[in-house]
Order: structure tokens, then C-alpha cells, then sequence
DNA sequence: ATTAATTTTTAGGCATACCAAAAATAATAA
DNA sequence: TTATTATTTTTGGTATGCCTAAAAATTAAT
């Protein structure tokens, strides 16, 4: 049973777990899913009879290598129809995560593999996000968020956390889009708040912004 | 409630409605959607209710203007899909339906437009059936079906009435593609099954085949 | 006009995927 | 350690969309 439901959660599960170390609490998936916890603890009793996951009562889940691999699958399909419809179709990196969420589902890897031939074999989707191969390997990199970047430094925008609109909209406004280069300007001691420069121009990023951008040095 | 099943329902009736005049039966939608007739006739119900089709209890069922509107919409999408498919990205003819089916639902009108634009706006896909376009008007056509063809005259194939991969193929084979003109050599009056030149070869074909593709004069 | 065949509808069920409310567990604070 | 809060699970429902079997209605054949 591989229905888009299955799809859903087993994607949402991996995104949540953090390098697929992390177990994965019910509560992360109904906020993250926006669905009911009592039907979260239903879906995951399903999957790990599906053997899909490694589901431990009242302790929390994880994907098993069944799992993982269809994952894999799913945030591929996503991330290579969203570099698809910025790169070859000229949709904003602001608006393609709704259309991705549901392009991801259409069962055909073949169109998903012409798509990425198309673009090159892409590696890092609109959003900094990394593209696993058709094998499911991922590249992996030395990113941090700019809440952890040291005052005075240069850094690359490499990525974002947060996908809403809202956000990316934002970060256009400041130019802060990838692959622009910033300087730390100050870090304010009491609250983490960031003054940096983008463009010649000073721009203030509040803590929780700076939790959702990742940048690399340069 | 606009579900994958409403469309998927408004879509095979708009199908099976030549013209939008004829009355579906229930048994042919039961059959195309490969659905129990007890459930069609649940379906209609539901679909009666919802204002997207008139159905008249063991008479027949029509789309009303909102189901119309709709159903060409679906069409749209799935025509636009296909031809993006052939055109764009690679694929054969006789490999596209399927994921259009898919492809079809995804709900997101800029999307299409923007193939479309991409495209040219087609007015025909590549089975030769007309795309509606974005307000949903068709082109009209006097196009003819191969067995009403008469002897002796010239042809230009327009398209096709049976997308399965099997009768596809079976044209490729002969060179039965769109666009390619033919003659008609004889016609069995026994069992009305053709003999046409194609490609200076003869092809046999026989009366089903015949009604399923699609001619004009010239 | 009957009979026979086909189509449609009704009735009773089933699986999936969700929910709200209450009970049980676990985590945190006092 | 106990009390409070938060999370998770259980229980009992709902809506959708499908099914089979049997009854009713329609259509076709004799
Ligand atoms: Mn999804
Ligand atoms: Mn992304
Ligand atoms: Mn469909
Ligand atoms: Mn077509």
C-alpha cells in the first residue's frame, strides 16, 4: 500500500529526523501534517505493520531501511519537480513547495529522471535543499545556520528552512537569496538579533530568521 | 467537494457525451472508470446533489453548465499534459495517457497556462483531440472516422479514438502517425475492413481499428 | 403479450483516513 | 516526591468511495 497518505508521512517523518538519528514524536507529525494525534498514533501502528517504520508506543518513531529508501524517493520527486518549475518553467522559489507537494505524488520515475536530465542532474534544490540520486544517495555539506555564524565573517546563502511564502518573500526583498554574500556585521549579546550586509545595504535579521537561513563560509 | 473522483467523473461523462447532447448510461461510465455499476449510480447521486450533473434514475445522466465548465477544465489539463510530455520531455504517444490521468489533477491553473504558453497553445494533442482552451472553448473540426472514409480517396490521419499503448504501437508499426496521408485502396464489402496505402505500403486494416482513427479529406 | 436478458437500484458491508473526548502515560515543576 | 502539565493512546464516530448479492425496472426477443 504506497497510497499518498503513506507518502505524506513517511517524507514528513525523514524531514523531521534529523540525519534519520532522531526518533520522531507524534506531536511533530500532527503539527507538521496538520492532522489530529490521535490519527498520527493510528497511521504510525499501520506503517510499522507495513514495516515502513520502527514505531515504539509512547517513546517515538523511526524509518526503517524500507522506509528511508522510499523516503528518499518522495523528497527526490519534490525537490527536482520544485527546481524543475523554477529553473524551466519560471515559478518563483516562493510559491513552488505547494504545487511540489502535490507533483511529488504522481507515480513515474521515468518523468522524474527526464526532468533531472533536463536540469542537469541538479544537487541542491531552490531552497538550498539537498537532491538525492536516483539511487537515493545524498550530497552531503558543511552548512550552518546563520544563527551560529561569528561576527565580523563572510558567508554564502546556501539554503532556507522555512518554505512559506511569507518567508522567501521576505528574503527577496533584502536580496537575500542564494548564493548572495553577507558580512556579520554585529550580533546583538542580549537577544541574537543579526545586523548584516547584503548588497551594501544593512539588514536586520531577527533570531528566529536567522534559525532559517543557511549559509556557508567563504 | 472537488475530489480526484468528482473529476475523474466529470471528465468520462464529458467523454462519453458526444457532443455534450447524448445521455451517459450508467453501465458506460461503470465500464470506462472500471467502477461497479452500484457505485455509479451512489456517484451520480452524490454528483446530482452537487449540481455538476443532471441524472434522471434509470434514464441517463448530462453535465449541467458548472459540469461542463469543470470537465473541460480537467480535459484541458490533461491534453495540456500530454502534449508537454511528447513535446517537451521525450515521450511516446502511446506512453503519455497514464500520466496524464495523474498529471491531470493537480490543482493548480498557472501551472497549465504556462505549459500552454510554453507550447504555443496547442489546439490539438497528440492523439489529435482538441485542448480547450483557458476560458475552455474548442476548436471545431470536420474530421471523419477512418471507416467512414470512402474508396479510392485521399486521407490525412488527425487522430486517434483509442489511446491504449497496444493499438498505438500497432499504428507506429505502419507508420500511422499524425500526419501522415493515406489512401484508400479498397473496401471488403463483406466485413467493411480496409485496405489503405501508406508509406507506398499496403496496410490491412480492420473495422474496429478503422473506427478508431481519425481522418480529414484532402 | 410474455418471456428473457440487460441494466439499474437497493441493501448491507468493508477499508481508509480522518475527528473529538476521555483515559492512560510521561515529563516537568514545585 | 508529589502535583501539574503535556503527550499519547483508546474509544466511539463520521465521510468517502468502493464492493457483492438481490430486487426492481427497463429493454429486447419470441
Ligand atoms: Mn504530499
Ligand atoms: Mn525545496
Ligand atoms: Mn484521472
Ligand atoms: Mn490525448
Amino acid at each position: 500500500m504506497r497510497t499518498e497518505t503513506v507518502e505524506n508521512y513517511l517524507k514528513t517523518i525523514y524531514n523531521l529526523s534529523a540525519d534519520n538519528t532522531a526518533v520522531v514524536a507524534n506531536q511533530q507529525l500532527a503539527d507538521k501534517l496538520d492532522i489530529n494525534p490521535a490519527s498520527v498514533t493510528e497511521a504510525l501502528r499501520k506503517l510499522h505493520e507495513l514495516k515502513y517504520v520502527i514505531y515504539e508506543k509512547s517513546y517515538g518513531t523511526r524509518l526503517t531501511t524500507a522506509g528511508v529508501k522510499m523516503a528518499l524517493n518522495i523528497v527526490r520527486r519534490h525537490r527536482i519537480w520544485e527546481t524543475y518549475l523554477v529553473k524551466e518553467l519560471g515559478f518563483g522559489w516562493d510559491e513552488v513547495h505547494v504545487i511540489a507537494e502535490e507533483l511529488e505524488h504522481v507515480k513515474n520515475d521515468k518523468l522524474i529522471n527526464k526532468l533531472a536530465e533536463i536540469l542537469g542532474n541538479p544537487v541542491f534544490d531552490p531552497h538550498g535543499d539537498p537532491i538525492p540520486d536516483a539511487k537515493g544517495k545524498i550530497q552531503k555539506s558543511n552548512f550552518i545556520k546563520l544563527s551560529e555564524a561569528k561576527s565580523k565573517n563572510n558567508y554564502k546563502v546556501m539554503g532556507v528552512t522555512d518554505h512559506s511564502t511569507a518567508f522567501l518573500k521576505y528574503l527577496d526583498k533584502h536580496h537575500l537569496v542564494i548564493g548572495a554574500g553577507v558580512t556579520i556585521k554585529t550580533i546583538e549579546e542580549y537577544d541574537n538579533s543579526i545586523v548584516l550586509i547584503c548588497q551594501k545595504k544593512e539588514v536586520n535579521i531577527s533570531p528566529k530568521a536567522a534559525e532559517c537561513i543557511i549559509v556557508q563560509t567563504i
